[in-house]
DNA sequence: GACAAGGCTTGATCTGTGTCAATAAATACC
DNA sequence: GGTATTTATTGACACAGATCAAGCCTTGTC
């Protein structure tokens, strides 16, 4: 089975904004198993038979967060790529200067780890931290690895899976470069209206790159 | 065969200043085959038999770029995922005041394309141009397809490669959000010290996201 | 080897966005 | 339900880095 892509499809399971969010919630609590949001994010890239998938629980342990608690610190080394089955969280470092810059906002359906910790086992820098009560699904390196060596066909999950996330790094990086602090905002706002209902400005604003105040200003601006 | 993976080797393929550069270089020039660098950065992350590389080699056809010759130009569908076995290349973009914006460089062991439009097979905004003469290996997305299916090991060789290169990707984005213009250009001197001898500092500058004089000005300030 | 074209440096000036500070509004908490 | 905390707004000001302009240096070309 090739996996077939559109224009659309492409960001559907990756950049801020998951239409399917909503559903999938919905998906998790009628049948209250957090396994249940994982194989379906995972049915929408490959085709996954029943035994594989019972294989693939085995490598992954449920952990529940609290909000504001940390399922990573800077200096720590990621030890766990979570899949992200329920809630929301911030992935963040912090400069010299002692301020925050938030790496990325991820929830249902979302992967997130130190991936340079993650993969090379060692220290590293990011910070990351509910921000409501969250619920994960983790699996530790050996495992990520035993598991794509015993189910081949997660090879190519995870290889369609970083695809798509490239094409969205590489555009978050030249809207980052090319574009005005008002251009930036008016983007996301656009592309990802749930966002800004969901998380404060301040976190937008670290988000963006920008100063909190200067989203006050282009909102006081231009929103008439 | 786990891949293996230091905290050097994690950039080791992928990111500017790819250290066996030199050494492809020779080795290609023995061999005269642009297969040989190919099979030679995908035997680094995987281990590919004989006759799968006979397989391989037959999705691929080779083409050679003048200096300034594009790869792809703004308005086209990218039909075709490059392979360079020579060469180097700039990405960029064109905002809407006519300003150049470097994606990326490319050269011996980079892939590139523009991605998104690759794999959606709808137009895109990139231009890919060559700034030495270059020679690429190139797939279409039909033949990719077809090769992963029919040669899955290939799917941990792209899934390696994109994983690392995700790495690089959000490093890059988080030193552009938090970086002053002074950091992000000691950071690739410091990193990168060929590009700087390979590549126009205006184009640096582009890359960098910054202006060619304030290049000039962190040089003469910071240097003596 | 002369001319063209491209690349680099320097100074003067302008501007978008950050910083600081004070207040108001919203939300969380016991 | 009232206080504490967090979040958002607004104004005044500062500054990093862009832009504009001019001149110089380097490299390529016939």
């Amino acid at each position: 089975m090739l996996h077939k892509l559109s224009g659309t499809d492409i960001f559907r399971f990756f950049d801020l904004g998951d239409p399917l969010r909503k559903f999938v919630a919905g998906h998790l609590y009628k049948y209250k198993r957090m396994f249940d949001t994982l194989f379906f994010h995972i049915a929408a890239k490959i085709s996954l038979p029943d035994p594989e998938k019972e294989t693939i629980k085995t490598f992954f342990t449920q952990r529940k967060f609290k909000r504001k608690q940390f399922l990573l610190q800077e200096g720590e080394t990621c030890r766990q790529l979570s899949f992200i089955s329920k809630g929301l969280i911030k992935s963040y470092n912090v400069d010299d200067n002692g301020e925050d810059h938030i790496n990325l906002f991820g929830w249902e359906g979302w992967w997130v780890s130190d991936f340079y910790s993650f993969l090379s086992a060692t220290p590293g820098q990011l910070n990351i931290e509910a921000i409501e009560d969250t619920e994960v699904l983790q699996i530790t390196l050996a495992d990520y690895e035993a598991m794509l060596i015993k189910v081949p066909v997660m090879e190519r999950y995870f290889r369609i899976l970083y695809q798509n996330s490239i094409v969205t790094k590489e555009r978050r990086l030249m809207s980052s470069i090319t574009h005005t602090a008002e251009e930036k905002y008016r983007h996301l706002l656009q592309h990802h209206p749930e966002l800004i209902q969901r998380i404060p400005q301040t976190l937008i604003a670290s988000y963006l790159g920008l100063a909190p105040e200067t989203i006050s200003r282009i909102k006081r601006n231009k929103t008439p």
